[in-house]
DNA sequence: CAGTGGATGCTCT
DNA sequence: GAGCATCCACTGT
């Protein structure tokens, strides 16, 4: 999914990271079976499943696989392409429009009413480099190396560790 | 630049 | 009642 567009009402951008779970993922909203909240992961593939996230954001996941499978891919960053003016304003006025889940949850307005709907989304043009890594703000099998993302792309919320900048050190 | 803590509400134990 | 798939402001180097 990376470097696919994806949109809500006409805005959003090309998807430059993203964070798979599934039903055997200790991580995973779907680990402990279906719940009110986590039933449309076990729906149909390609619609949204959105939850809320410590009290405040709105986090955006596509469902995956087969139904009853459990699976979804968290989208964390967005290159934005569509929108840009609206999801400035969405964002209060900042620059860093949708570089991690909260962020992307409010340039896409997203909320309990996107929750379940299918998702806009189209395959990219140009082939991009995908690095993975380990995923992040998760406590549970935090060892397992489902965060993909365009190391290319400036968006993405952190740089992997190998790439990232060098560290400073004192001479 | 790195580290810390507050906001805030829902889900599940 | 604890624990979160987070972000931002603020602090100290």
């Amino acid at each position: 999914m990376i470097g696919w567009t994806l949109l809500v009402d006409g805005v959003g951008g090309v998807v430059v990271e993203t964070e798979a779970y599934r039903q055997d993922d200790p991580a995973s909203h779907s680990y402990s079976g279906m719940t009110p909240r986590n039933e449309v992961m076990f729906g149909p593939a390609g619609r949204f499943y959105v939850y809320r996230s410590y009290g405040i954001h709105w986090c955006v996941n596509i469902v995956c696989g087969p139904p009853g499978e459990g699976a979804a891919v968290l989208i964390r960053a967005l290159e934005p392409t569509h929108g840009i003016e609206v999801m400035r304003a969405r964002r209060g006025g900042r620059s860093d429009l949708a570089s991690g889940p909260g962020k992307v949850g409010q340039a896409l307005a997203a909320g309990p009413h996107l929750n379940g709907t299918p998702a806009d989304l189209e395959p990219g043009e140009r082939r991009r480099r995908v690095v993975t890594t380990t995923r992040i703000g998760i406590t549970r099998a935090v060892e397992r190396p489902w965060r993909f993302l365009d190391a290319s792309s400036p968006e993405v919320s952190r740089r992997p560790p190998v790439l990232g900048r060098r560290r400073r050190t004192s001479a």
